[in-house]
DNA sequence: CCCGCTCTTTGCGCCGGCGCAAAGACGGCT
DNA sequence: AGCCGTCTTTGCGCCGGCGCAAAGAGCGGG
């Protein structure tokens, strides 16, 4: 469901290189220019001009916005084969998000120009990069209709699953989310308030579908989580129910 | 801000045909099949197999998606010159929204072989497909954050300024939006109930806000609205302060 | 090993918004 | 003109989630 182990660092199959021929991903390659960042820093700052597209080849990245007053949004994790500031293709635009490495990570980049010329010459790739925004698109969607029609509890648990299928690690107890990932970080990706989180994952630990610590979450029983995520209603157990 | 009057269904310049050389446009216009269809009636339906890419020329249209759960959203309205369905360039991908004609509307559609020749054979038409894509991400992504950081009534004002900028008409008690607009397309545009729409903009009229009809909003203060829209906080006014 | 910083938990009170239900208004159609 | 279906309004009660405040837990650095 990941990557495979011990191939730390290969091109990664995802959309953006999907089925294209191995001439083109090549001159794709080539064409980048390779950088190296330790866990928090930058590769790209929101309001900035957009002057590079980047590609993860190492490391996760967390990619967030802030709003004019102040919010932030955590928008998604990066890793190796995803990309970001397509934007960059475009004349004057700023970088919509920052992104900043949460582990030593390694990106390829290219410069307006580049990718360009890259987008003209391979219609294939530019095909692929279209293919990238529309799922990015859908994923919005998605996050919005989430926002909108389900529960704080409900977004809590999708966004644990959703991050567990990204980047998680089978560990003894169950399902580690391998990520520095704090209940705010939490409350970022489903529009509530830390708060809320903390409260809602405390009470998961206590009915066992859970582990916590800090900036850890560790999934001991997915299919709970999935239930919470599906129904609108919990329905409290009769069995159990004087706890 | 809008179509100049007397232009009814001239090429409109949107992202999609911005900067394009003449020859392009023309190339792109040709191979496109015109489309008439009534109010009422769908130019394409939400999960059917994605087989055309549609560009508005005349009309209004309205692009919605329902969950699986029954909860529908309103994702915007289309006037002339915009696009959907770019999805339509990837084999096997379905419509992700349905799209219904408000009012008598055509469109000029390309079937997916045909998008794809022209996407490959214009690099520059494709570039400026990618920048619709960005946008659209952009503003899933502005709602997104509205719907987590803003409070209803913010989210009411910003959704009528914007759609006043989009199909405002000018008439003498202010801007009516030219669109038939219930309570409830409002509620699926801000994420609401239409309880609470209606409740809100009950309140406005009687401030002289808003004038209201059925199906029907008219701004009579763009600028109370706005400052709805910004101001978190909304401070009484202290001489009016008994009504 | 201890200190201090950051992250986390939990009590408490409040309120914005939901959603049912029922009545009212509008408009299109024949 | 009149009817009927759709859209709109409004009362009412409820509750999910917010957000402050303060205490507790864990980690890293010196």
């Amino acid at each position: 469901m990941l990557d495979p182990p011990g191939a730390p660092e290969n091109r990664t199959v995802s959309t953006l290189f999907r089925d294209l021929p191995k001439s083109t991903i090549d001159a794709v390659y080539a064409a980048g220019r390779r950088l190296e960042v330790d866990a928090g820093e930058f590769f790209c700052r929101q309001g900035a001009p957009a002057t590079s597209f980047h590609v993860l080849l190492k490391g996760r990245a967390k990619l967030t916005q802030v709003t004019e007053d102040g919010h932030q949004v955590l928008v998604r994790f990066l890793g190796p084969g995803d990309c970001c500031g397509i934007i960059a293709a475009h004349e004057g635009s700023e970088y919509q998000a920052s992104v900043e490495a949460v582990e030593p990570s390694a990106v390829l980049s290219w410069d307006r120009d580049t990718l360009k010329l890259l987008l003209q010459r391979h219609p294939d790739f530019a095909l692929n990069a279209l293919g990238v925004l529309a799922e990015q698109c859908q994923a919005w969607q998605r996050r919005y209709r989430e926002v909108t029609t389900a529960r704080v509890e409900q977004r809590v648990a999708l966004t644990l699953l959703r991050l567990a299928r990204q980047a998680g690690r089978k560990v003894e107890a169950g399902v580690l989310i391998a990520l520095p990932l704090s209940r705010e970080d939490l409350a970022e990706m489903t529009g509530t308030t830390l708060y809320t989180v903390s409260r809602i994952l405390s009470r998961w630990e206590q009915t066992g579908f859970v582990e916590l610590g800090r900036r850890r979450v560790v999934i001991t029983d997915g299919h709970a989580l999935m239930t919470i995520a599906e129904d609108g209603e919990v329905q409290p157990n009769p069995t159990s129910s004087g706890c």
